[in-house]
DNA sequence: ACTTGAAAACTGACCCGTCAGTCATATTAT
DNA sequence: ATAATATGACTGACGGGTCAGTTTTCAAGT
């Protein structure tokens, strides 16, 4: 603490005091919403978890509604940066086929085997009563998400790895390619405890049907 | 009502009748939690919309939770008894793909094309909340699909028609399978305003890649 | 360095609308 | 007549949101 105090000059132990609190916040929030749902949650155990009172809570968030949407937000916001990144990195090198097993792999490292894929559900549960936070998770995520799979699958058309599967692009095709991940994410969550499931080999397996079904 | 009244000697006008309001109640059960969610679906609401009022809604069910119970088990039971009879019809005389195409439309037919999928829905939300019902779903419904599913795949690896795949079973091989189904029902639910989807000819997508995935 | 005082940050008891569940009373069927 | 059904006003717990009061931070004055 004493060590990198002298960020900047005058107003910034505050603000960097307050950077934290907002942080900590969205973790607890994430936690306690993954944990109970969004209805059973309380503005009180999201305190409790955050180590602040209900009142500071609220000088951050306005209101239930809106910790749900900044949470939302910000946890999804660094991730998508982070895809970004690492596709600009992979460009052009790589097969059709070994880009998608990049990509797939990088899904399930990245979203399912996180917290986030507990955003995911929540996304599912309240998606219907929040309308506008599934707005900002379809404009964010998932179409960049099917844009990027769309992408990967027409290269493959292209260099003639994969089949001609165009045709199918406008019915289904992706969120046929993606489903996998989807399911296996609520899978973990919910039924788990009946049928357990690895999410490393299942990746394998998601990749070894899907690949199956593309290659030409 | 007049034409249909001599059913059984005395009691029997009232037992059809009490028979019909626990049908109404189901009925409109799901209609308010498909449409509101089950933590903000009023006791209230169900009443009304069954056209009777709260006090007798808990004549027929003792809380609000044995009312979502209920709910799934009695609209999810005779589904399970259609599917066991066509099966049952249609056994020994098809092609283990043909086999296939058959089950699945008829999943899309009478599970995503129907009220039923927001039972999906509501178990992915509430699952967490109710481990018992989550229990319930898995055992009767979800076990009993996959076991199907399995079993035509195996038929299909013995008829020589799909490649050896057996060793993917225990690794999500029939999650993957039906995840197209799954995450067809809950786009539709949420992300249909955003990018609409056709479910007819998104299980034809399904069937194609699927298929594609699993031939020799 | 050391007060000082005012603004910023924080607290938690309290307020108040909501809703699951109850029960005294009314209606209907036999 | 009377037992079975149905009703809806009522209760009490619960929790989102508020705010008067307390503590902390920090810059300006000495």
């Amino acid at each position: 603490m004493a060590l990198i105090e002298t960020r900047t000059p005058a107003e910034s132990r505050r603000e960097a005091r307050k950077e934290q609190r907002r942080v900590d916040i969205i973790d607890a929030a994430l936690k306690v919403f993954a944990r109970d749902g969004f209805a059973l949650s309380k503005m009180d155990s999201v305190a409790d978890e955050a180590g602040i009172s209900k009142g500071t809570l609220y000088l951050y968030f306005d209101s239930k509604d809106a910790l749900f949407e900044g949470m939302v937000r910000e946890k999804m916001l660094p991730l998508l940066d982070k895809l970004q990144s690492e596709i600009l990195e992979t460009e052009g090198e790589l097969s059709a086929e070994d880009t998608l097993r990049f990509h797939m792999r990088f899904f399930y490292r990245n979203v399912l085997n996180t917290d986030r894929r507990h955003i995911m559900r929540l996304i599912i549960a309240e998606g219907p009563n929040f309308p506008h936070i599934a707005k900002f998770y379809y404009d964010t995520v998932l179409s960049k998400g099917t844009a990027a799979f769309k992408a990967i699958i027409n290269y493959g058309i292209e260099r003639g790895e994969f089949r001609d599967v165009s045709d199918l692009s406008g019915h289904g095709l992706i969120q046929v390619a993606m489903a996998g991940g989807l399911v296996a994410a609520l899978w973990k969550t919910i039924f788990d405890p009946f049928e357990p499931i690895d999410l490393e080999s299942y990746c394998e397996t998601h990749l070894n049907i899907l690949l199956g079904g593309l290659k030409a």
